[in-house]
DNA sequence: TAAAAACTTATAAAACGAAAAAAGTTTTCA
DNA sequence: TGAAAACTTTTTTCGTTTTATAAGTTTTTA
């Protein structure tokens, strides 16, 4: 594999576990056994690094969202399978990470995150309308809200350490979350679906 | 009314309006045309003032949900009811109220902020529990993580402005949020009555 | 030639102090 | 007697300086 990519993947590994300001250039040089240099002359500043790794980061995301779409034989399933990859994701996160990201790196994060966001949101709109146009959700729901509520809502979930205090694990707090959303956008026959899909990962 | 309590509501409403910070014992007296020494024969201190009003308004939101209890015919219309009012009372709190209690009052803060929300999961909790010996919630549902989770979600929602960027009232995400987390709690008899209510609401 | 080390520079956190504002107290006066 | 004004004390804020750390650059060396 080609350097830069090796210190695109390495770096953002480091940073997603320790957080970006824990992690210096030196320590990224250290680790890949190269020399700053080197380092300095694939990427003009750490920032353009950063920048790279959440790049990289946002086109693996891309393509998995599209192998699970392809895989799944409705809505519901895609839904799931994209949400508990996105919670076992985001539990793996630094909270630093996101810390420094908006301290260090304001101007990033604010040229990065509202499209980023808004993204998400329109990903989860569109299977949204697919639902509904499967007969799967209920056609009387403002689905945009929906979307931007849900997409909130994960990302609160993440954020605070609410179920931590009560001893509830973060992957149930999201299971029930999903659970009751989903069947409060359902119609029958989306109902039905989900009642199927639960059965299945009982046994 | 005696002049301690007039204090009380008076300068709840200001603080309310304006922040705490912002809301000087000056500023009290002179807007109640008292001498600060007046104030102080009541209140040891500024804090002990604003720990009386909230205390007042913790009184007067519990007498309000007990009318609302009795008022209602079932769980999901003591919810909405319940939901509805504490969206609307949010709307009217200066976000510099909550800022300035958490900066300044962090003792007090800490002290009162647990116990309140415990109360309010609590409440929820013991509406899920009705709905579900009721026959309107489902009893397969982990009731407190949802207790929970509804708890955070409208606090997010008046914190945040997301909706104010996509041109959404609170108001209208607050209904769908409602609506579609008790779709996604009830039985067939629930949903029932949702559409009930529903249609009820809109003649 | 590229890693390692040594270096300079930029940034951020910490420490400090002065100034401002408001809490809390005392005095004045109607 | 209690409101209004004047006062002291405490707290917060703001600007400055120092210090430390890590970014970014250059030099050394294997």
């Amino acid at each position: 594999m080609e350097i830069k990519q090796r210190i695109i993947e390495e770096s953002f590994q480091m940073f997603v576990r320790f957080g970006i300001r824990s992690v210096t250039m030196d320590d990224i040089a250290k680790s890949m056994g190269v020399s700053k240099k080197t380092i300095y002359e694939h990427f003009e500043h750490k920032e353009d690094l950063l920048c790279q790794c959440i790049n990289y980061h946002k086109s693996l995301q891309d393509t998995r969202i599209n192998e699970i779409k392809k895989s799944s034989e409705n809505v519901l399933e895609t839904i799931y399978k994209i949400m508990y990859e996105a919670v076992s994701n985001m539990q793996k996160v630094n909270p630093a990470f996101l810390a420094d990201l908006r301290k260090y790196h304001y101007k990033l994060c604010e040229e990065l995150m509202p499209r980023h966001e808004q993204q998400q949101v329109e990903e989860a709109l569109a299977l949204f309308e697919q639902g509904v146009a499967d007969g799967i959700f209920r056609d009387d729901i403002d689905l945009k809200i929906a979307a931007i509520v849900l997409n909130k809502q994960l990302k609160t979930m993440s954020d605070e350490n609410v179920f931590v205090a009560e001893n509830i694990s973060v992957i149930d707090a999201f299971k029930t979350i999903i659970l009751i959303f989903t069947r409060g956008m359902a119609t029958t026959k989306g109902l039905e679906i989900i009642d199927r899909i639960l059965k299945q990962n009982e046994s």
